[in-house]
DNA sequence: ATACGTGCAAAGTATTTGCAAACGG
DNA sequence: CCGTTTGCAAATACTTTGCACGTAT
């Protein structure tokens, strides 16, 4: 998953401003280091390692930014099944993906499928609602835990 | 969804027993509900409706009855992305079914797609796991919220 | 100057756990 | 009888909210 020239910064960036929001110190910082951290990351996440980082920002704040964030379709949340909600950035179509997760040991991998898209992209339309995101995830045993 | 005689209570019953599990009120009560809301029930739900039956269940042995369950694979935990588990039966193919969830309402229908499932099945395959099971969520606005 | 953003602490919700009593095999 | 199951209350875990203060525009 490559992480070209801060695409994903900027566009939130702006789509923020434009929404009327002023800038401030714990939404730039969540979003550039939502920006690195691309896959499913969790609000308590977030705020350690911005903590380790030396720009702390409180926990609150985090979960806040994030639902400005999901609001505008800048970051979509993620159920995995584990009692914590995870977030992780809307880039472009050609990273969309889901998830698979390990029952045991709780690892989280992406993976992407046109098939898959192509079925659930036919069902959107054939559902009669105004789809605005659908989520996939696998459950089961990783290759390291199935030993 | 046609809910024939009552075969899920059966297996689970009898799945249980020879689990090595003994016969409880809070159990049985639980379990016979169960089987006839087959979709995506709340554990407070459960436990609202089995009190006014005349047979109340303690909230924490609802969820240690459905922790049973979804041990034993008798049941599916199901996230919908609103901070509230949901467990509804495992039973037979011709029943598995996916979600499609209204953000305005709240409503949840139930929809099942076979191309879908052969993508899933598929990927399942190459996935390098032992895949236990998966989910499917399509989130948007219903027909009568897009009004 | 004014309203939005932030941090802290407190509140809120959903779920889990400890423990003593009830009960099944 | 012995160990599982149950109910209640307390504990926990995650997320949200109230409020005072800071800060961008």
């Amino acid at each position: 998953m490559p992480n070209r020239q801060s695409h994903w910064v900027d566009r939130a960036t702006a789509q923020l401003r434009h929404a009327g929001h002023r800038r401030g110190s714990a939404r730039t910082a969540v979003i550039e280091l939502l920006d690195r951290k691309p896959c499913a990351v969790t609000a308590q996440t977030l705020h350690d390692e911005l903590k380790s980082r030396g720009q702390p920002v409180g926990l609150a704040s985090v979960y806040r930014v994030l639902d400005t964030l999901v609001a505008n379709g800048l970051v979509q949340r993620l159920d995995l099944g584990d009692g914590v909600t995870r977030y992780e950035p809307t880039r472009t179509d050609e990273d969309h993906h889901h998830h698979l997760v390990c029952d045991d040991c709780g690892k989280v991998e992406a993976f992407a499928d046109d098939r898959l898209e192509r079925a659930i992209r036919d069902l959107e339309k054939r559902s009669g609602y105004a789809v605005a995101g659908h989520d996939v995830v696998l459950r089961g045993a990783c290759a390291t835990c199935r030993a």
